[in-house]
DNA sequence: CTGTTTACCTGGGGGC
DNA sequence: TGCCCCCAGGTAAACA
């Protein structure tokens, strides 16, 4: 489930290897991955070259000539390798980019099927951005942008932080990692949440979002970068997967529950309602 | 407006 | 060993 820092990983390294390549021929293994028809991909691809990588949230976009960009969702099981041009495909690689003088590929692999790639002409990321509804990217996001949308409505905090239109780029890992070293419960609604713990809230998101991008993110089965490395922020992690192993802070279990209809980790004495009382 | 459920997919794990 | 069933979660869409 690749979520910001994944991402962030993935532009990174694609940054370092990308730009200047061109792009010979294609191959499209499965095409329900392409929001637009396999010819068409093609031939606005084909014999183009990449020029930059950019990110928002979970999107990346690889930008080449003539005004095309690819938009990337990963979902939760898209890879995006550097693998040597002559390595075979298995069943779950559904589209190679082979390019021109270098012996490698740019593969895209996915088990789940989720991930989509979509073909951007003449379309700027802005506006992509602002036509699918994303909030700020959750790494450069400033709390004075975001206040009025959160202290706009009452829902609760799991979901509002879930809620790519609100902060893009957190997913179930880091929301319950940012709400643990906030002190916030996950279910706590968005109205009783004071300035002052927002902008504590924010800085936890923060700090925590740029330590896994700094462990190359987190790997739990089938992330990687695209050199194939796996992640090390998983080592790290305080509350995710964690249930019923003891709080970093208390030693009291860490409790899991259904919230916002995913599953949540939580230290229910650490992380305190809005009067005090505890759970 | 809010929350919940379902669909999209596959592999992994538990139960038997 | 194998089969059945459920679970994992990002997002969109349908629903209460």
């Amino acid at each position: 489930m690749p979520e910001l820092p994944e991402v962030e990983t993935i532009a990174r390294s694609l940054r370092r290897f990308l730009p200047g390549k061109a792009i010979s021929t294609c191959s499209i293994c499965y095409s329900k991955i392409l929001t637009n028809k396999p010819d068409h991909f093609k031939k606005n691809v084909c014999r183009n070259t990449f020029r930059a990588v950019e990110r928002h949230g979970k999107y990346l976009f690889l930008k080449l000539d003539r005004g095309i960009t690819l938009a990337i969702h990963l979902r939760m099981t898209g890879q995006l390798l550097i693998l040597p041009r002559k390595q075979g495909t298995d069943r779950h690689t559904h589209l190679e980019l082979f390019l021109n003088s270098s012996p490698n590929k740019l593969v895209y692999r996915d088990v789940r099927k989720f991930g989509r790639i979509t073909l951007l002409e003449q379309v700027s990321i802005q506006e992509f951005v602002h036509k699918l509804k994303l909030g700020p990217d959750a790494l450069g996001v400033r709390e004075t942008s975001v206040w009025p949308f959160f202290r706009s409505r009452d829902r609760m905090l799991k979901a509002l932080l879930l809620d790519q239109s609100f902060i893009a780029g957190l997913g179930n890992i880091y929301t319950d990692e940012v709400l643990f070293l906030a002190r916030l419960l996950p279910e706590r609604k968005s109205g009783t949440v004071s300035r002052s713990e927002f902008r504590t809230l924010l800085n936890r998101m923060h700090e925590v979002l740029q330590k896994a991008v700094a462990n190359g993110g987190t790997t739990f089965s089938d992330y990687r970068e695209p050199g194939g490395k796996k992640g090390r922020h998983q080592q790290a992690l305080l509350v995710y997967k964690r249930q019923s192993l003891p709080c970093v802070r208390c030693d009291r279990p860490i409790e899991k529950i259904r919230v916002a209809g995913r599953g949540t980790y939580f230290c229910s004495f650490c992380q305190k309602k809005p009067d005090g009382q505890g759970k």
